[in-house]
DNA sequence: CGTATTATTGAAAGCTGTCAAAGCTCGTGG
DNA sequence: CCACGAGCTTTGACAGCTTTCAATAATACG
């Protein structure tokens, strides 16, 4: 977030053919910039976010392993991007003709947009974590036992509750039987269909 | 957003392909077909929405005339697409080398479904109804004085909210003297930095 | 091992949802 | 031209859920 780190940023991702690598909580581009470079993380995970003149912070997405962000032609940037722990990210040209990968990339990111809709405009505290714990599940390697990125903290901020709802569903779901903690970080789900029938 | 420009040139390019007319509340493409078109509104308003199975209906994303919808390339349908009100609405080919303008619809649908997120994720009814009325007034001719193409349960169903809430909120907007009723559908700002002002 | 950070739990307040009823629009038909 | 009625909108009261504020517990890191 500090000035100084932006500027080294910038530098790194000058070298478009290696991996830049930022730390946690460093920032990748921030919410106005030019829209240079599309980006590919190789290890680790970003969350797109704006801060609201009232203070709120909201995600509106968080990026793992193999998935593209940063797509934002001929704009200014919508959101800030933000490295989740220590991050690995590949760089590459916006205009769609140097990659054909662009518009795919896109529709994802429409696709996985609207689900969102869904999930955080009408429904309850229990189906929006039960909903976010799958969505990551169906996201990582292992979908039956990982560990989760972000601090409930960040989660909060995208799922559009506080960090004690979170946990206070977390909680519920784990009183379920439904998933199991190793730590806060760690999940297991336990049973997937009861998890599943927590959502809408 | 389509520029005003944009819309006549494709319309110069596509004379002959055929306007086709919906009636209020008829359906354009259901969820779960296959994706075999885009589309462009030449007058009228469309609703985006999929029916949850608790029965709860969620409307993704409005679109007014000039605008296109639809591109959801290699996939089924992932909501329903509905007409509101008498609905005239354009076809083209979803392949994109036949379409360049495919690209930045989609970015653009992406900006706003993100932008919606902002709205939807966290803030109060009368946050949500003020960035709404907003929204439309940018997408219409007169930003000043327009009709709201949908009824209330439209308007709840994209803000996650129910109809007794944005009647609630529209009250006490009207009442701080941001905005003023013609009849149930007719809006004029009065006072756009004030309704900018219920906004987060 | 101690401390700072993060997560959980508890209690009360505030806001939206639900249920119910009344008011308003507008098209229809007398 | 007016009265009627169906549908939509507004308003009210209460319940339920999330937020807020506060404190405790667990974890991570030096």
């Amino acid at each position: 977030m500090t000035t100084g780190i932006a500027i080294t940023r910038r530098t790194d991702q000058q070298q478009a053919s290696r991996i830049a690598i930022f730390a946690n909580g460093q920032t990748i581009y921030a919410d106005g910039e030019k829209c240079d470079w599309a980006y590919r993380i190789a290890f680790g995970a970003v969350s797109l976010y704006r801060v609201l003149a009232c203070g709120r912070r909201q995600i509106v997405s968080f990026h793992l392993a193999g998935e593209w962000f940063g797509i934002e032609q001929g704009r200014r940037r919508q959101f800030t991007a933000e490295a989740i722990g220590p991050t690995g990210i590949l760089c590459a040209n916006l205009a769609a003709d140097q990659c054909p990968a662009l518009l795919p990339a896109v529709l994802d990111a429409l696709w996985s947009a609207r689900e969102h809709q869904l999930v955080i405009s009408r429904q309850s505290s229990h189906e929006r974590v039960a909903a976010f714990l799958l969505e990551i599940s169906e996201r990582t390697q292992d979908k039956r036992r990982f560990d989760l990125p972000m601090p409930r903290a960040d989660i909060a901020d995208y799922l559009g509750l506080t960090i004690e709802s979170v946990s206070r569903a977390v909680t519920r779901l784990k009183c379920s039987n439904a998933i199991r903690l190793v730590g806060p970080r760690g999940i297991e789900i336990l049973d997937r269909d009861r998890l599943r029938s927590f959502c809408d």
